[in-house]
DNA sequence: TATATTACTGACCCCTCAGTCATTTATGCA
DNA sequence: TGCATAAATGACTGAGGGGTCAGTAATATA
């Protein structure tokens, strides 16, 4: 819309190129705010800067216009974290803590982190995008940090464990972080901090609950204390 | 005939009482199967076996039967867990182990687990409900978990670390599964065993990613080849 | 400047669905 | 048995919004 051109004089300019990505910059804001129904495609429009018959030469349905959105948003996204793992060869978890920070700068501080939200909110009404963004980004991503584990369970970095569930709850809080920041954030007077929630997720999952040898000394083994074996009673 | 048993004579029975428990329930299960826009009321009311007017006569709108579904199915889930934690007082990884699986027996495992997935995707749309819901289910579950956590560090059963973030970072894989099997879980060939998924989320905040003493020595101390410290290079 | 092309507009169409209400049916009571 | 009343129905309404297309204005070409 803001054409360097002095363009005053006209109603509007043909401008083809630019359309797609500036009308699926407009709908993943309003899709991310208000969720997929809420979204008015003359909205949508409106915010790109042309009419609602304009999106349409673009986009030949609602629909179509949220898969464009989804496809085009995330999946360069996955290919760069494929790519910065393959380049790394560093210590487990220096990997870790990269990934995790790219991620957080590329994706969770973007204006893309919205689109896990979305999907989310959206995949059991529309499973085929659902099922794609599970094929094309959730499992990549995945095996992305499951790799990452095995290494370091290999090199006896990590303690072994069930690769599958551990990468689960790598991930788990930091997907968590995004969603919260796209939903309830705005009830919260003590906004996360992102960085800080991070550093010590990292640290959590590396070093738990168990007191260091240093912090304390209770007269038990801080392995037995800790640990969280099957269904005792509550003593 | 007249006899009260025999109702396949009559087109319907009067039972002021049943309709408006039955109305929600309907209404919880389409909202969270297919989210608050994506339902209609005549669905609502079909699955309850009565008509859209009837719906009317217990609830004057689409968005008053959407707050009392929320409000009616959660508030009575976070009393339980209040009156569970001042009825116990085990050591604080009995009572961590304790809510963690009464919360997922009583509302991950049952159909209140869609209410908090309803919640992330909906309460940017319904800034009330989602304040409500905030105060007096988030806050409440946090304070709970914040506590156990809290009592754990003053014994010395856990380090001394940030109690809110621990918090937030112990409750998001709990969250996360909830969300998860209401979303993506359809598309996931390894459904997630969520007692296994518990369990080693359990085993992970308490005991980490180190090796244990006994499962490797690879010459490093432990707690240096574990941590992960602020901004290395990659090595 | 005249003509051809096409990006773009916006009024319009039509269906869906939240919400209404006149009517019908069940039930308590005399 | 009949009447009064409340519970339930389902056809109806109107607004909102996805999707269309005849027309208009910008640009390319000559």
């Amino acid at each position: 819309m803001m054409n360097p051109q002095v363009r005053q004089d006209r109603r509007w300019t043909r401008r083809k190129e630019a359309r797609p990505a500036e009308l699926m910059a407009a709908a993943l804001d309003l899709f991310v705010e208000r969720g997929y129904a809420a979204t008015r495609l003359d909205d949508v429009a409106a915010r790109a800067g042309v009419s609602k018959g304009t999106l349409y030469l673009y986009f030949s349905s609602k629909e179509e216009l949220f898969k464009a959105v989804i496809r085009s948003g995330i999946v360069p996204l996955i290919e760069r974290g494929e790519r910065l793992l393959e380049e790394n060869q560093g210590p487990a978890h220096e990997l870790m803590r990269q990934i995790v920070f790219a991620w957080w700068e590329s994706v969770g501080n973007t204006k893309l982190g919205g689109i896990p939200k979305l999907m989310f909110s959206e995949c059991r009404n529309f499973p085929e995008i659902g099922k794609f963004y599970y094929d094309e980004v959730i499992s990549r991503g995945h095996r992305l940090m499951q790799s990452v584990l095995e290494t370091g369970m290999k090199s006896g970095e990590f303690r072994s464990m069930d690769a599958n569930y551990a990468t689960r709850l790598i991930l788990a809080p930091m997907v968590y972080l995004l969603l919260w920041r796209h939903s309830f954030d705005f009830c919260d007077s003590k906004h996360i901090d992102a960085d800080r929630y991070l550093e010590q997720h990292l640290d959590m999952i590396s070093n738990g609950l168990a007191p260091r040898s240093r912090d304390q000394s209770n007269g038990e083994q801080p392995a037995k204390v800790i640990s969280m074996k099957k269904k005792g009673g509550i003593g």
